[in-house]
RNA sequence: GCCGCCUUAGCUCAGUCGGCAGAGCGAUUCACUCGUAAUGAAUAGGUCAAGGGUUCGAUUCCCUUAGGCGGCUCCA
């Protein structure tokens, strides 16, 4: 046999002719896959000479990728074997997981899923391989001559390119705007198992890109079906809906454990559930879908969230404005919002029509709306009188309440809601202001982000889409660059969001990572020199000419509803001291210690701190479970000896005691926490 | 808006293959109460989401509506 040489992870080897990746690292069961020359590919693929060979491990994103989208397919294949009819949409890897897409008469039930989870399995330990070949457009048309869906994707390519998902981004099929367009040849996998003879046999196949797992058992460690959903398909809800199952795959049951373990984590702090056990917020049915009220205690913590936003925003620089929540339609036709977004409002109320006997028109009604929006308001405000350049940057801030008409599927708790706070604000300023004042507004965004406890952030910008935004090319395109300059400046990582942004101008936001490290979408900045143009908006420059100011609009948490949220998923309800509702509960020994610790509790009060004393009827150690499971802040503890030193004793919220502490100096322990926010 | 699932006491959930409904927590009352996560007992609390249909009889089966959940689409 001639020999070649290859470089693997940058090490010479001499290899012979036609090894393939199996036969080099088959021992090594970690590796899932190589990369040739840049190029994922299965190990079943010989290598060839010259090339630079790269091992994938199993434990790397595209390691990953690949045992999911494996998984995908031995879905696939058991939903076939259990149900012939089944025509196959597409199946790629995503977070932490997998789909696929069936075209089934009916949809799939959780008894179901736990019986594809038996099949899988057994296809699993069979040890099928998986075997690429590949195939001309023609011949791939008379395989797949029974799966439409997988038809319309070779169609979809003109006949070149890959038919499954393979690695393809998801986002981009989801939205069907581009099945990945890649390889240059199609390849179909044939699932190869071997019968007890010893004789190979194709158990199934599927058109797909690749690659995949050599074996099926190495999928067998962690992989567990989640759940069933209907799907447009290729993301249109102009198409059918498929069923969709939806999978994780983990390298090993310990990863799965984990993982799922992350998930109950996640359910035990959602926010709906959270604001019910706290007693923080509901959504009565009689109120309506999405439509939030705010008990005391969650509006206690509402209320310290916006006081310290409020003056932060004092000290920023900004002006407060009120506006109301309803009005005529005009406003919203030279804003642009009921061209653009009409759908996501609230239908008019037409008032003040009156009509004669006999039914004609005697007074022309007008409609009337609610407000989805601040900015055009706000407009109204700058264009109230004459505006000169030395008031600007002129900053109008509100807690502007708006509703937005969700469609029913989306609502969702305090994070998708019908009506809710934006902390919201206009910024009017000259064109040679508004890279300083964008610069000077992301540090302040930050910040105060930073002080309400996050900390780990990204940027998005978004740029125009043309099917959706008024204005000009040139416009847009100086709007855009001067984000990007002061976005890429703040030093932060910047992730684009092609057509992503709103009709009158471009965006950053402010992307920010919680205590479980879920991204949630914070702030946005967005520059519009749209809006002054259809308001027009002028000013009086100092050479007396009129000018046309550039308006920022802003909001740091974009609604508060959802802030709220966001905050109370990330400290799982254990709100630092400042925001807690209640931050210090005295719970007394015994009850001859009311007394004493009522007092406490007056000092407290008076030293301005959230503090309640628990004379329930209830006993010791139950006061004290009570308070940790409303997670208070600090405990504080009196019994005798306490009493007769003027002293109390902490219990911290970690479980943590400190006692005997003279009572002046536990006050001030707490005012001091709260005043700088540190506990 | 679309697909699927769900709705039983304030909360979390049992249950009835169609025959006037249950637990734990919570609430109320009484008794108990001395050092860091559940004292005991009693009591109250439900048109089984709403409306319609089938049936001798419906919380249970069917239909409609509302609300919720999980996705999809959407998210200025």
């Amino acid at each position: 046999m001639p020999s070649v040489r290859i470089t693997l992870d940058g090490i010479d080897h001499e290899i012979e002719a036609g090894t393939t990746g199996l036969t080099l690292l088959g021992k090594e069961k970690a590796v899932v896959a190589v990369r040739v020359d840049g190029e994922l590919r299965d190990l079943h693929r010989e290598l060839p000479g010259g090339a630079a060979v790269e091992r994938v491990g199993i434990d790397t994103p595209d390691g990953l990728a690949i045992l999911r989208h494996s998984t995908a397919h031995v879905l696939a294949q058991a939903v076939q074997q259990v149900n012939p009819d089944a025509k196959l949409g597409i199946g790629p890897p995503i977070t932490d997981g997998f789909y696929y897409d069936f075209d089934v008469e009916t949809p799939f039930t959780p008894e179901q899923l736990r019986e594809l989870e038996k099949v899988m399995t057994r296809i699993i330990r069979d040890g099928q391989s998986f075997r690429r070949r590949v195939v001309t457009e023609e011949e791939a048309r008379a395989e797949l001559a029974a799966e439409p869906y997988k038809l319309e994707l070779i169609g979809l390519k003109g006949g070149t390119g890959q038919g499954d998902t393979g690695d393809a981004d998801v986002s981009e099929v989801a939205e069907g705007a581009s099945v990945e367009v890649g390889g240059g040849e199609l390849t179909i996998y044939d699932n190869v198992a071997r019968t007890r003879e010893g004789e190979e046999v194709v158990a199934w196949k599927d058109l797909c890109r690749g690659p995949h797992v050599a074996s099926t058992r190495v999928l067998g460690n962690g992989f567990q079906l989640m759940r069933s959903a209907a799907a447009y398909w290729r993301g249109s809800e102009k198409n059918p809906q498929l069923q969709r199952i939806y999978g994780t795959a983990w390298p090993s049951k310990d990863e799965l454990r984990a993982y799922t373990e992350r998930l109950a984590e996640a359910e035990r702090r959602d926010h709906r559930r959270l604001g019910a056990e706290l007693d923080l917020f509901s959504f009565p049915d009689e109120i309506g879908s999405g439509l939030a009220v705010f008990h005391p205690r969650g509006g206690i913590i509402r209320s310290a969230m916006e006081e310290y936003s409020r003056k932060r925003h004092v000290e920023a620089g900004y002006e407060f404005v009120y506006t109301p929540h309803a009005t005529k339609g005009r406003l919203f036709e030279v804003s642009g919002h009921l061209d653009w977004y009409a759908d996501g409002m609230y239908p008019p109320m037409h008032l003040d029509a009156e009509h004669h006997a006999d039914g004609s028109i005697k007074r022309e009604g007008q409609d009337y709306y609610l407000k989805p929006m601040n900015c055009p308001m706000h407009n109204l405000i700058f264009d109230a009188r004459g505006r000169s350049y030395r008031e600007l940057p002129l900053r109008l801030f509100e807690f502007g309440t708006v509703y937005r008409y969700e469609k029913s599927g989306v609502v969702h708790g305090l994070t998708r809601a019908r009506g809710f706070t934006q902390d919201d604000a206009h910024i009017y300023c000259t064109r040679e202001q508004m890279r300083d004042e964008l610069s000077s507004l992301l540090t302040f965004v930050l910040d105060l982000l930073k002080d309400y406890g996050l900390d780990d952030f990204y940027l998005e910008l978004s740029t125009r889409n043309p099917e959706k935004s008024v204005g000009d090319d040139a416009t847009w395109e100086e709007a855009t660059e001067t984000l990007r300059e002061v976005a890429e400046a703040s030093g932060l990582e910047l992730v684009p969001d092609p057509g992503g942004a709103a009709f009158y101008g471009p965006k950053i936001s402010v992307q920010a990572k919680d205590a479980i490290g879920r991204t949630w979408q914070m702030s946005t900045i967005q520059l519009d020199f749209n809006l002054p143009e259809r308001f027009d908006l002028t000013y009086q420059a100092a050479d007396g000419s009129r000018q046309r100011p550039v308006m920022i609009h802003r909001a740091l948490f974009g609604s508060i509803e959802r802030f709220f949220a966001v905050l109370l998923e990330h400290y799982a309800g254990a709100f630092p001291a400042w925001l807690a509702p209640v931050q210090v509960l005295a719970v007394p020994v015994a009850e001859p210690f009311n007394d004493y610790l009522a007092d406490v509790v007056a000092q407290l009060r008076r030293a301005g701190v959230r503090a309640e004393l628990d004379d329930s009827d209830d006993r010791f150690n139950k006061k004290i479970r009570n308070a940790t499971t409303q997670k208070v802040p600090f405990v504080l503890i009196a019994g005798g000896e306490d009493a007769e030193n003027g002293a109390v004793s902490f219990r911290f919220r970690d479980g943590s005691q400190r006692n005997g502490v003279p009572v002046a100096e536990a006050v001030e322990l707490v005012r001091t926490a709260i005043a700088e926010r540190t506990a």
